[in-house]
DNA sequence: AACGTTAGCTAACAGCGTTAGCCTCAGGCT
DNA sequence: AGCCTGAGGCTAACGCTGTTAGCTAACGTT
């Protein structure tokens, strides 16, 4: 299997492994679709039991034939979202060089975001049942930014910084009338050059 | 007034006003006190009209003779506690150096934060009543991250990078076994160092 | 004394996730 | 053929949420 380059050191070869989603059965399959559909065009609000049943022919109590609850439907999308995302950032880096991967990377993260914001509001924010999730699936989604930066503790603030920048864009939360390509402009700018030296500990 | 000092160019003075919140009623600032306690100290999904009325002594209904909703009772918890973070932050750059400043800052967003994990999230997550804060309050807090770098959109980015990291702190959210430290201080480290160049647009 | 305002109350509504219990139908087994 | 079992629907209902309508008692003013 061809490991991307890695000339000058950067970007890294990917080491993690793509997990493997659980199958599921055909009706379940249906419901996640459904729910991925509603999420993002009708808003977090109206993804409810009654909702997703009225669009499956079906009253809300009989979701619970299939699924254990609100809570592991959520998980199911935000783990498939987190493939998705990993396959998307790692195909970046892959067809990135040194120089540019940085940038790339960013952008992408950016517009994956921006492409589907419901979706990536549940997929980041507040608690995680981790138990329910995939295995390895976090390390894949994340492995992207290790790749990019060849060091852990800078490839976690720079996804970090990442989301906090596009998660206060896609919440309206920056002052009106602010730039927010520059923003970004400047974000990349920050990481770009290599950190050789942090005074820590 | 006795503005701080500007040598070597940072942290610059601070411009923007602190903003004066408008006084509510005796009653009103009762409810927003116990507010602001069940949230904290019972998490936000005890924050219930009910849960309020019960530790008042009152119904839940009576709260609509003080509160338009429960939407306007947040907003005024956002409202103080921005004002509150902005004197925090503004007098950590007052008392730093040009050296220390940024350091100083992120330290203190991130105690700061880690303090009162609710309140922050409910700050500064979701979509925000912007119509009903407090004109300006929004600048007064902000401006310690621009104080610190001297120019507006590294000034952005540098919040929004320390609000993403501690965000996901706060969530849980960094895989298991996680250095936080050192992830602070590779952030740290990336906006330490002044961009003198980049190459946006 | 009469009035209006303030601030409480109960009852109720619509919507939420979820549970219990019932029914019907298809498929496999004896 | 007859039986049984499980899958997958259904209705009714529970407890919770924010919120509205309408009633009432107290208080201050004219």
């Amino acid at each position: 299997m061809g490991t991307p380059q890695a000339l000058g050191g950067l970007p890294l070869a990917p080491v993690a492994p793509r997990p493997e989603l659980a199958p599921t059965s055909p009706r379940v399959g249906e419901i996640i679709a459904v729910a991925r559909e509603v999420l993002e065009h009708e808003g977090a609000a109206a993804l409810t039991m009654r909702r997703l049943g009225e669009l499956l022919g079906i009253r809300a109590p009989s979701l619970y034939k299939h699924l254990a609850g609100k809570t592991q439907l959520e998980t199911m999308l935000v783990d498939a979202a987190l493939v998705e995302t990993g396959d998307l950032l790692h195909g970046v880096v892959d067809r990135a060089d040194a120089a540019g991967v940085l940038g790339d990377l960013l952008a992408a993260y950016r517009a994956h975001a921006r492409a589907q914001p419901n979706l990536y509001r549940l997929v980041t924010a507040g608690p995680l049942r981790r138990d329910q999730l995939t295995a390895g699936v976090e390390e894949w989604a994340g492995e992207p930014f290790y790749r990019a930066t060849g060091e852990p503790y800078l490839a976690q603030a720079l996804w970090a910084a990442a989301h906090g920048t596009i998660i206060l864009e896609l919440d309206g939360r920056y002052l009106p009338g602010s730039d927010l390509d520059r923003t970004w402009a400047a974000l990349t700018a920050a990481f770009r050059r290599p950190v050789d030296d942090d005074r820590s500990g």
